[in-house]
DNA sequence: CTCCTAATCTGAATGATGTCAAGATAGAGG
DNA sequence: CCTCTATCTTGACATCATTCAGATTAGGAG
């Protein structure tokens, strides 16, 4: 189908199209839209309302519903990856990295809880051109499993990617559980909590030895 | 397009009522579903059409749509519960209990995925008459709390409560992740990797001893 | 046994959604 | 200037959740 993206060189500033770029515009409605709401599913319509066109006007742009999402999923990740970097940079010893990372992830899905859930979507990770989005999901993972293989030189290589993989899950369904408030009547302050988790799974990484 | 059923006076023995126990058969006829459809989101409308009732029929043993996914939830925990139990039941050491359990709870997510995402939805928590929900979900925590409190005397009592959580967190995330297939092109074999995991887990309750 | 009340179910209606099929439009290239 | 094509709009269809008024029935009161 229809599949053309730069035109001219976007010279002007303003719309110089029926829209301009109507694939970026519908991008940062869902992503605007997303952040306001607090859990509830956004609305293909709503989206197209929000960027000012008609709701057949996405369907130029995006296959489906779950493609849209898709790629709002994919600048999750890539704003997940940035913010793993930053909390990883400058920091002196390799378990204080880690621990930092754990740190943001988490926080990452506090701040966005709802943009985070779409990152996971089944139907988004289903969805047609999901390429970009294994990219980004991959990288992300990739920063954590560097850390794991470095933090564990004795073990074995297979067992680094068991080890980073149950250190991804628990940080995920640590973030879930968070975003869901599953376990805000047990802990009332729930930040010392977090900590004190990422810390356990932290320690984790190190402990995996195997018996 | 509506669908009329035991119109005639009774004609069968069965159903001696309007339906007998519409509420019962609409709990059995949503859970029919979600085990028949892998992730797709069921309507209310299909719910009443299995049960052989109109669409509406529903809303007077129902509040709302949540309130049925509700307690199909709600037989999720319980289900999950008696699995558990089953699994610790018969170990003698307190590891080996640990690892079943974990082995166990990842296990219940894998063979019904759809219903135990079903326990974790968020407008299902939300739902008016979570009670019972609430109660069940608690009564599985305390599984395993239970057994993250023996298997740690020395440790501070609060921070028990933070290991249970985080590896709660852990399997649930494991669950979500090998549910959803994000991980089967890193592992085309996963039962290994989750034993493994699982393993990683519990090394993490006995491991945290904090810092 | 009859009749009445309240619980139970049906049918239509409302407003919203995802998706598709034709028409309209405006910029690009000849 | 005129055509071509991607882009956008309108209209339509099927489905959904939810509500409401009315029909039906169960089970107790008389």
């Amino acid at each position: 189908m229809p599949r053309a993206k730069g035109r001219q060189p976007v010279s002007s500033p303003r719309i110089g199209y029926h829209h301009g770029d109507l694939r970026r515009a519908l991008i940062e409605a869902a992503l605007s839209l997303v952040a306001e709401r607090r859990g509830a599913d956004l609305s293909l319509r709503e989206v197209a309302r929000r960027a000012g066109v008609s709701y057949a006007a996405p369907y130029h742009h995006f296959a489906d519903k779950s493609a849209l999402l898709a790629a709002v999923a994919c600048e999750g990740f890539q704003g997940l990856v940035s913010k793993l970097e930053r909390a990883a940079a400058r920091k002196e010893s390799l378990e204080s990295e880690l621990q930092a990372m754990a740190e943001a992830y988490v926080a990452f899905a506090m701040e966005q809880p709802s943009h985070y859930r779409v990152m996971f979507l089944p139907e988004v990770k289903a969805s047609a051109d999901s390429e970009a989005l294994h990219a980004a999901s991959e990288r992300a993972f990739g920063l954590l499993l560097e850390r794991v293989v470095r933090a564990r030189p004795a073990a074995a290589a297979s067992a680094h990617e068991v080890v980073a993989v149950t250190a991804w899950a628990a940080l995920h369904g640590l973030a879930l559980l968070s975003i869901d408030g599953q376990l805000q009547h047990m802990f009332p302050k729930p930040d010392k909590m977090l900590l004190h988790a990422c810390r356990t799974i932290t320690g984790m990484v190190k402990g995996g030895e195997k018996a």
